[in-house]
DNA sequence: ATCCTTTCATGGAAATTTCATGTTGGTGTC
DNA sequence: GACACCAACATGAAATTTCCATGAAAGGAT
């Protein structure tokens, strides 16, 4: 994990630098907010740990600008001001967590770890899709479950994506047709029905436990519960 | 995707490869460095996860070795050690990743992921692009498949550029029209699918895998995996 | 004039939908 | 509870539609 802390005191700087490296991360530094937006944009940063107080341009406008150049990585600003107005700032300017000085550095470690589990936990939702052991990868388009590829086709994958989004809810079929097919009225159609059919073949047919549950009357749930 | 696991510990390596194939990477395993060398550079391997510590060859020599003998396919590291001077030894190695025990097994399948996606969208040679022997010249504007050139025109390479860029990913022809053509709405064009024929038949034709594949309803994606 | 780019028309494959029929499950009556 | 009935759902195959590969030829660029 590489973390880019944007300092102006040489003395903090190499305080947070010799920390966090103790601690297992890699750090690279910068010395001013448009180093460290430099930084934050071209370099691999996984999060950035900024002081708000800096000549020229300051915390929170370093962020922005970071935010405004495409940088998603979480970002951690440290302040001495305490006041509600300061963090609120931070917060709009595109900052994750605040911390007020002085602070523990135990502390700092604690936000950090949470931080960066976050920004995994958030990477992981973009790519992919996952119920009890059902993977959906979006990239690719196909299903896995125990290890076993599920190519799908396009309308059976978008059935499955809904289901998967909405797991463990009643989906009903005036839901599901609204979503997938964009069919607002009843027509007397059961394509609903002729693809839970396809997708439980492909999905429930060789596994345990089956996740695609008829609820008759209402419509249909993906759970493992029953 | 292949994954090779390079652990010495019996019950460490059982549950990274349940672990791994449950998510559906195909799982090789070796017991100790030279195994794992010989693995590394015989078989056909997406990513390495290893040990740092071993007996006889440990983690980061082995790294050394697979890099040695031609092996580019990132590596991530396992170890108990968190201090600077192992994770800077590792990465000296050549590994591309750390990952410090005890760690959630979410966070290693992240890492995992993230590499694969690094990995096999671009293997970062200065100015080309490297998918499954399958090599773009961004300089010389051509492409080598098995040591042959391919010379390519302008718009053949904007789109294989553009697959590379996004291997193992299915691209829409809304995604590639507006990429590599600059129509942002549906004309009625197939321009696509007349440059995707124009490609197969010079980057697919006479080789195996096929790289380039077609998702009916979906669109295309460059893959090395069916 | 040549090569590149794009369009067009067509056959065929794959996906989607419908239809007819069998099965299941809920509901009310005894 | 047991039973029958009806609606809701499952199912397989057939019908239809959509989608894509392909070759040739027209239009543009250099």
């Amino acid at each position: 994990m590489r973390i880019l802390v944007v300092e102006d005191e040489p003395k903090v700087a190499a305080f947070l630098k010799q920390g966090l490296e103790e601690s297992g991360y890699e750090v690279l530094s910068a010395y001013d907010g448009p180093m460290g937006k430099r930084f934050a944009l071209q370099e691999p940063v996984d999060l950035v740990v900024m002081d708000v107080v800096m000549p020229g341009m300051n915390g929170l406008e370093t962020c922005k600008a970071i935010r405004a150049g495409g940088g998603t990585m979480p970002i951690l600003i440290l302040t001495a001001l305490g006041t509600t107005d300061d963090k609120v700032g931070g917060l709009d300017a595109g900052a994750d967590d605040y911390l007020v000085k002085p602070f523990e550095f135990k502390e700092l470690l604690a936000r950090v770890r949470s931080l960066l589990r976050r920004g995994s936990a958030v990477h992981v939702q973009a790519d992919q899709l996952e119920y009890h052991g059902l993977v959906l990868d979006l990239a690719r388009k196909e299903a896995v479950r125990e290890g076993l590829r599920i190519t799908l086709t396009a309308k059976e994958f978008a059935l499955l994506e809904y289901l998967m989004r909405n797991a463990d809810r009643v989906l009903s079929r005036a839901q599901i047709s609204e979503k997938v097919w964009d069919i607002d009225f009843d027509t007397g159609t059961n394509v609903v029905e002729a693809y839970v059919k396809l997708l439980r073949k492909k999905v429930d047919r060789d596994f345990e436990p089956k996740l695609i549950h008829t609820r008759v009357g209402l419509g249909y749930i993906l759970t493992a519960r029953t």
